[in-house]
DNA sequence: AATGAATGAGGATTCATTCAT
DNA sequence: AATGAATGAATCCTCATTCAT
């Protein structure tokens, strides 16, 4: 059972070196956002020269451009939508919350990284930024679906608005639990979301379609 | 024979000075956040030599809480919180909401800083990220009063709970009309989480005090 | 006789620090061009930090327009064109050869370096480049000139044929002391030059006003 | 029943890669000289991994090297030196002038880059410097052998000179040309230029051996 | 109250080169 | 014959900060 051992390490390895970049990108850009992030730092982290950082990413924009890129992918694997086809719209609506305040808590460097790169505001803008903007975009047009699935009634501005407060309350509800730690309880919290926005829905496709 | 023309121009006038300090780095802080808020920047912008801006704060730290402190009470005069004795319940939260989103679009400085801030997690931590805590925290404890003096059945674990959606969904709105500019019709969407913050207080309220 | 040479060195003085950079960056840029000339080595032989020199020049491509500049005026200095109105028009071109290679002797680093950055042809032209092609377009101007005073029954293609003919004698010669040293006698050189210069200008005056 | 086609693209075939790599070459220190050519650009425009250019190169002075070799193999050829034995000694000098400004038109990378590494003077030399002077000894010797045929009473001292200044006008204005571009009429130049240095040759062959 | 000049540490990125495959 | 990956030294330049004036 002889395993060729002989890879003597440190030489060649192109997708593990890549992910070891990653991992510790992640978690430097997780902390203390684009600027914050020095190639020094992901270099010291990870063990591979700044060099060879150079040799995975164009350059630090694309770095972190990976690490978002990634870090979604992360998040949507905790997310999992399960099977969409049971229960009432309520319980499916607070079911799918509960999935999402699993996924923040576990993996919440997407979320940090990418609301802070939302935030700012400067004139090159980062490509990170762009595709935090995208992926959300994504996301955001799955919770639309839902909802006109689930309230086939409501009009266009009405889900919109349903769909913006829905993230808006995620967002919110994931910064508090940034700023306050386990003093926010961040599943009961969500509990409370969703049904207010179910409630939310519920009154407006009665107004837009009153029974006789 | 006073001669008060020998005010020769940019001879003294500590307290303007220190306006065009903080003006610039407000404007390149609240893009930027710390770490991409360099002293430089902020000299170019405000014409004065960085050397300046370190007779009128000790080190950038002390800028940046500066900057904090004074978009906070420039935010703050914009919220205007207007008597708060009149109208029902439900008005005054309106109201009340109102009053927030006007202020936020009015003053988005403070926030959109002071929530960079808030999500980074450097290990010496920004003295202006304590600051904006704080006044943040004060900030909170207005809305824990509002709710205690409108549903005063409510215990304290409702309270809190109903506190931090209020302030959650304040963050969140903020957030997306930061990403997606005028497309979120901030007053309106504020005006719905006021309604469903009263409704889910008046839900809690009715629940834990049950009428006979 | 106190001299208040309290001036404790290494503290301000914006001036002769400058002169110490351009010092240093001649001798440097003079040798090795354009891409040579690192900073870091230019600080080494000044004695002030890199970051000094950035206080002095705004990039690399200032310190090289500005090491031009200064070059072009130690040489046109040293050219020391004299009382332009006596001898015969061969004496008169004759001397003011002699002064060229005299002066190309003493002061050979604007050339040098000039032709240099010259000869290279990168889409993004350093300064350098432009200011050394102005400078040298100066100095062929006042060639022109000394050639339509001496010869005033040329035409102009004839005036600027021989314009260009002495100027790239004049370069040539140059280079060929730069790469031969000492076993090139410039001042021989010159005269000579000088000389079929103006023969070809008496020829082709002679054919362009036939005397009858 | 031999399958030639397993020649399976890309492997193999060292003489190719090697003139697209000296293509690359040239044209990149034709353009920016020694310093300014960086393996990864020529690798970039070659299409060639770096680590293949130094499977052809022993290193970047070796590359330099064979590119300046290879252009001077090419300009050489531009020359093409026609049969040296008809017409008058006029007609020679001037044909030849011709055809070298022709070649310079042509193929000017050569002399572009060895004047560039001939002007250089850094403490390591590099090899492609070394070589671009003997390649142009060379071409001294032949100018000097013509001379020394077409005026065979001219002393060393004599021939050496108008060697030199020969040299020194092919140099000069081809950097005039480098300069101005299409401004400067090369041929025309050069015709000049054949001109004159026959004169002086005359007039020195008729000083040192003058009629009874 | 203000500033010109200086400075060391660190920023991102590119360099020429090597080596196992 | 060729190449993906790695690497340390060097690149230009910016950083926050200090200090004499």
């Amino acid at each position: 059972m002889t395993r060729p051992q002989t890879t003597r390490r440190k030489r060649a390895n192109g997708v593990e070196s890549r992910q070891r970049i990653l991992d510790a990108a992640v978690e430097i850009a997780g902390e203390r956002g684009y600027e914050g992030t020095s190639i020094a730092a992901v270099s010291a982290k990870c063990g591979l020269p700044a060099s060879s950082i150079y040799w995975h990413f164009k350059d630090k924009d694309d770095l972190i451009a990976a690490v978002i890129e990634r870090s979604f992918a992360t998040w949507l694997a905790a997310v999992e939508l399960p099977g969409e086809g049971y229960g009432t719209p309520l319980e499916r609506t607070v079911a799918m919350a509960a999935n999402v305040a699993k996924s923040l808590v576990e993996a919440p460097d997407f979320l940090r990284l990418g609301l802070m790169l939302a935030l700012e505001r400067r004139p090159a803008e980062p490509r990170g930024r762009t595709v935090f903007l995208q992926v959300r975009e994504i996301a955001g047009r799955k919770i639309t679906e839902m909802i006109e699935t689930l309230f086939p009634g409501l009009d266009d501005a009405a889900v919109h608005t349903l769909t913006t407060y829905a993230v808006a309350g995620a967002d919110g509800l994931f910064v508090q639990r940034e700023i306050h730690g386990d003093a926010v309880d961040l599943p009961a919290m969500f509990d409370l979301h969703a049904r207010l926005v179910f409630d939310a829905a519920t009154g407006m496709a009665e107004r837009s379609a009153p029974r006789p």
